[in-house]
DNA sequence: TATTGTTATACTCTATAACTATA
DNA sequence: TATAGTTATAGAGTATAACAATA
């Protein structure tokens, strides 16, 4: 009979992660870059970054959202969106409008401009992510969009 | 015969994607910083982080290896690697060696108690890994992985 | 002319600390 | 006291340009 693999030494779960190559993690970074890359391409034409088509989506998917609310969804730090809301805002891309019952929040809400960009933007990186993963079936695809989505999305029915 | 699904009005590969959440790329990085912060976190006792770690690790598996050679394969310039060798250096975890028929180069190799370092960052963040894919079975992990090199690895035989 | 290793520097992204106003 | 929005600043990671030595 062939021999073509000798046994595992040791339990399968035990098995030693020894090259670079091996770590999910590095799979990770390199494909992140490469998506990040082609996506900073992508949105040139169109003068934004992916970042602030996050945040210009955040409010078109949740209308009235505070920049609180968009910063816990999307990991960021307060501190860090305030520029981009002043870019998106001067772009006329969304309003600001004082919430009643609380006068430290402000809600946003798209304007018809702004949910005009945000879906030339979405196509603009849809077409890169067509590109990126020419190489996966339909099925692959929502495979690896649901693998990640266990890695980084919280147990609980909580989403962001 | 119950109608579940209503047809798509479109060809299902026109799907237009909407939403923050559809988009591959989204979650990629989302999964990508978790994965970050965790490995960060679990070299932290050992003093090192993930690229002099890939550094040290791209030289334990290609003896001799250049630190140009490094850098293409792991995707960074240059400029960037002479500190993380430098440091690497210091603590003794390879040596240099000039090239002989080429002065420009130097040829890296690890030294023994580089070899024991990195087994010891191997298993940090092994574990770290174990934590951030228990939500995954094995054959998820493994599939995982394989999708995610399909992204970013050239056509080619070429792999880094 | 091209490549290696190197220095210096700039830029982007993210993190922290503190402030004010409101609650 | 806790949170929202803001400012200023610091840090890490990465990118660019140029250099001397070598091919």
């Amino acid at each position: 009979m062939p021999l073509e693999k000798t046994q595992p030494e040791q339990d399968p779960e035990d098995a030693k992660i020894c090259r670079l190559q091996d770590l999910v993690g590095y799979h990770l970074r390199r494909a992140s870059v490469f998506d990040l890359q082609g996506a900073v391409s992508a949105l040139e034409p169109a003068n934004t970054r992916p970042v602030p088509m996050s945040v210009l989506l955040s409010i078109i998917e949740t209308p009235g959202i505070s920049s609180a609310e968009i910063c816990r969804a999307l990991g960021m730090q307060r501190a860090n969106i305030v520029p981009i809301l002043a870019e998106l805002e001067e772009r006329g891309l969304f309003l600001r409008e004082a919430d009643e019952s609380d006068q430290r929040i402000q809600r946003l809400f798209p304007t018809r401009r702004g949910e005009e960009e945000a879906a030339a933007w979405l196509a603009l990186v849809s077409e890169h992510e067509r590109s990126m993963l020419r190489r996966l079936t339909a099925e692959e695809q929502t495979e690896l969009r649901r693998l990640l989505a266990k890695i980084w999305q919280e147990d609980g029915p909580k989403q962001g």
